[in-house]
DNA sequence: GTGTTTCTTTAACTTGTGTTATAAATCCAG
DNA sequence: CTGGATTTATAACACAAGTTAAAGAAACAC
């Protein structure tokens, strides 16, 4: 899609916060949204007893609480799991411009359209996928993002989440996210190592993506 | 929200159509939008080995095809649960529209995140809830939402779901469905008969969808 | 009505994933 | 380097939900 040119033009802060800080709290009611530049976040929601469960994972170039466009406050906390630097945006300045330039607005739709794709896209994952087939989804959808942003190399691309996390993204425990990787590991399917996870059998991984299963 | 006046002024055609039928077809390049008039309609998401996955019920008064504005084809199939009636609206006129009245587009991407937010919602309950919370979670749900369109009487709600097809948006099976809608019914907490469910108690359905759990 | 199909219920049995607990790695501050 | 805190690995056991099968009930066609 690309950055609007008059957004750019307009830019105004940038900033930078260390990981496990809060970008975002839930029910903030800022007028400030945020672009990363580098480094990875959450959104999650909570339940009424403190479990967790991650919507998304904000990658470099990933806009942090486009919902204050329509909307008055956040309602899923944001936090850092590295040091992220990102830009600011006002929200009334961003109106002001998409009131100058309609077709600006066209370009939240379509955003905002491509993260429900996304989150649909979990949901099938969690209603009628196993958990070696979500974690191997889950691989395969960070490799190309990530390597559509030229943040891999080859088949290896930087690996930060935790087990927890990435169990509280696909309605696993932790336990069973060590299990699942495990068996990747000994079946010489993906490798982590220092924060960086290598994908060693793409065939298998995608195999075990697709599998038949219940 | 309301529907915008220029939108109801232009309104082109009407239609019905029978239970059991697609009104959208995966991969359909069509330029007509329509909103549901009466009846009850579900959008899916096919899995590769051919499960399915409920993405949402449509409603009176609920948009289906909206992606048409922003997407060249539909992606999630929509098919008829109940006989529906419809109005038709023609992509290229709301563009129009649109260009004439900006406000219109932001209309858009109010629904669209609310659309976003209800999938997200169901993410949570599909990652961190069990099925009796689910259920209990959905008919809630639709308690709510017919209510809001005045199609509840007292707490008496049309239910023409299939218990497959409850089962389909639950990421559960209809046997397990079963067990569960007869766990309700034995505590007295719904009932279903005639295609009506009745919520006999609604302080115990609000505590099983919000039990403490896993 | 009668027969046919589609749903629902129920039971018996299996299994994937959760739970709890502990030990082993790893990371990090000082 | 050392000690403390996180994170990961493993094991043993428990249970929610899946699977299969078969019988009832309801809905539907003729």
């Amino acid at each position: 899609m690309g950055t609007h040119p008059d957004v750019k033009r307009r830019r105004k802060k940038q900033g930078l916060i260390r990981a496990r800080q809060h970008l975002f709290r839930s029910g903030e009611t800022s007028n400030r949204i945020v672009v990363v530049r580098s480094g990875w976040a959450l959104r999650s929601a909570m339940t009424a007893d403190g479990r967790r469960q991650v919507l998304s994972i904000l990658l470099p170039g990933d806009i942090a609480g486009g919902e204050l466009l329509v909307r008055g406050q956040i309602r899923n906390p944001i936090q850092t799991i590295t040091p992220v630097d990102y830009c600011v945006f006002e929200v009334d300045q961003l109106k002001e411009i998409a009131a100058e330039d309609p077709k600006l607005v066209w370009t939240f739709v379509d955003l905002c359209f491509s993260g429900r794709e996304a989150s649909e896209a979990r949901l099938v994952d969690l209603g009628r996928r196993n958990a070696e087939q979500r974690l191997a989804r889950l691989i395969l959808e960070l490799h190309e993002r990530l390597t559509a942003k030229n943040l891999a190399e080859e088949d290896s691309i930087p690996f930060p989440l935790r087990q927890q996390s990435i169990a509280d993204m696909l309605g696993l425990t932790q336990v069973h996210v060590s299990r699942v990787m495990r068996s990747l590991r000994e079946n010489r399917i993906v490798q982590v190592r220092n924060g960086v996870l290598t994908i060693l059998d793409m065939n298998a991984l995608v195999e075990v993506a697709q599998q038949y299963s219940h």
